[in-house]
DNA sequence: TAACCCATGTAAACGGTTACATGATTCG
DNA sequence: CGAATCATGTAACCGTTTACATGGGTTA
């Protein structure tokens, strides 16, 4: 069978989706649920994307269809990993991942305060110092909530737990650096309001949940 | 003048040129070179890319360019901000950063790790551990060097450093994240060998504390 | 009855990457 | 003499985003 060229290349879509699918058969639609949920932190993607995407695979024979009629609605395509798909997905593993360059518009913007207007940028680093809070707290009532101990994980929710983890440090991380600017550009006087202590640990069973849509994390 | 559509978008590109022009006028071959460099840990672009962008923002009087005529090499065409350009850097600066959407192959990597080569996984992990300490020990040098006392710095210099400083936080975060999932994947016993303590800290004499990124509370 | 959910798609535009091309100068 | 630097570009491709489209079922 012939590989196209551009599955050599990053394509990381498709592995999110091999990944995703592997875990659970489904139709474009639950994925771009899904990609609106948990997996959707660290991989955001478009049910456009998605529907085009999965048609190449199938084509390609990593995936398979199976049709289920709707009446009234369109029919359900349910996609599921192939044994052709298994072996990519190990194939993958198997190689190194790139580091992702990061690209920060906030840090340009940063930079570039001195040529603009300095007190917006500093209302804009508390107004995303809120936002840091509130998204480490959602993920810090998850962790509570579904990985309360982390000497019982199995096996299978270990790579789940990392993931989240990587998700609250980098949380805690952002939400460090805007603390350190609103030091260092002498507006931290002014009262950030709402939220309450930054660094929220382990075993704290309290967690706000408040204004979330979505929970879970599968 | 018209605007085109893309200018209300995120166009981030434009907004990094007009900073790194705003500091310094340029020639494309110039600012790719900045974007190699420090810039570019935080954006980064290749001179395809900015020679575009440098012409679609000259169209839209964003920027001057004058020309320099080279003996046999081609003619250098210096950039420069117009006070349209100026105007454009400050409107940009009073406008909300959108949050970046973090996109991380790793993580997703990761989360499939059960249907892959586990070992693999880990390795690469560990791989990933060793440019973290790497591009952390560049960054911290680089502090250490360029701004030895916080106390001290110019106004000029503060953005520069907290920049510098959202690199290191970023890095001692990544790199915490990878030493926290050697130890969960039971693969701490493989000596790392290369790289000291995780926690480079400033000019903190205290205590390591080990694996802890972000400190601090509002 | 209005809004939202289910479920799929097409089309166009834009941003970014890679490959290719040119040609003189300087340095080891 | 070969490699790197200076300095600019074109062309093609790919991934992503946004807008638009359809149409029945469920719920407030």
């Amino acid at each position: 069978m012939h590989l196209r060229a551009y599955e050599t290349k990053c394509m990381s879509l498709q592995h999110a989706l091999l990944v995703s699918l592997a875990e659970q058969e489904a139709t474009g639609y639950d994925l771009t649920r899904r990609f609106d949920r948990s997996l959707g932190f660290f991989w955001r993607a478009t049910h456009q994307q998605i529907y085009r995407v999965l048609g190449r695979m199938a084509e390609d024979g990593l995936l398979a269809v199976r049709i289920e009629p709707g009446e009234g609605r369109p029919d359900r395509r349910v996609y599921a990993v192939t044994d052709l798909g298994r072996e990519e997905l190990l194939r993958w593993t198997r190689e190194p991942t790139p580091s992702e360059q990061l690209r920060s518009e906030f840090a340009v913007k940063i930079r570039g305060m001195g040529f603009g207007d300095e007190d917006a940028v500093v209302a804009d680093i508390r107004r995303r110092r809120a936002e840091h809070a509130e998204q480490l707290a959602y993920f810090e009532a998850n962790r509570a909530k579904h990985y309360p101990d982390v000497e019982a994980l199995t096996d299978e929710e270990r790579p789940l737990y990392a993931v989240l983890r990587g998700g609250i440090l980098t949380e805690q991380s952002l939400l460090a650096w805007c603390d350190e600017m609103l030091d260092l550009f002498g507006a931290s006087d002014v009262p950030v309001a709402d939220t309450p202590p930054t660094d929220i640990r382990h075993e704290t069973t309290e967690a706000p949940e408040a204004s979330r849509t979505s929970r879970r994390t599968a």
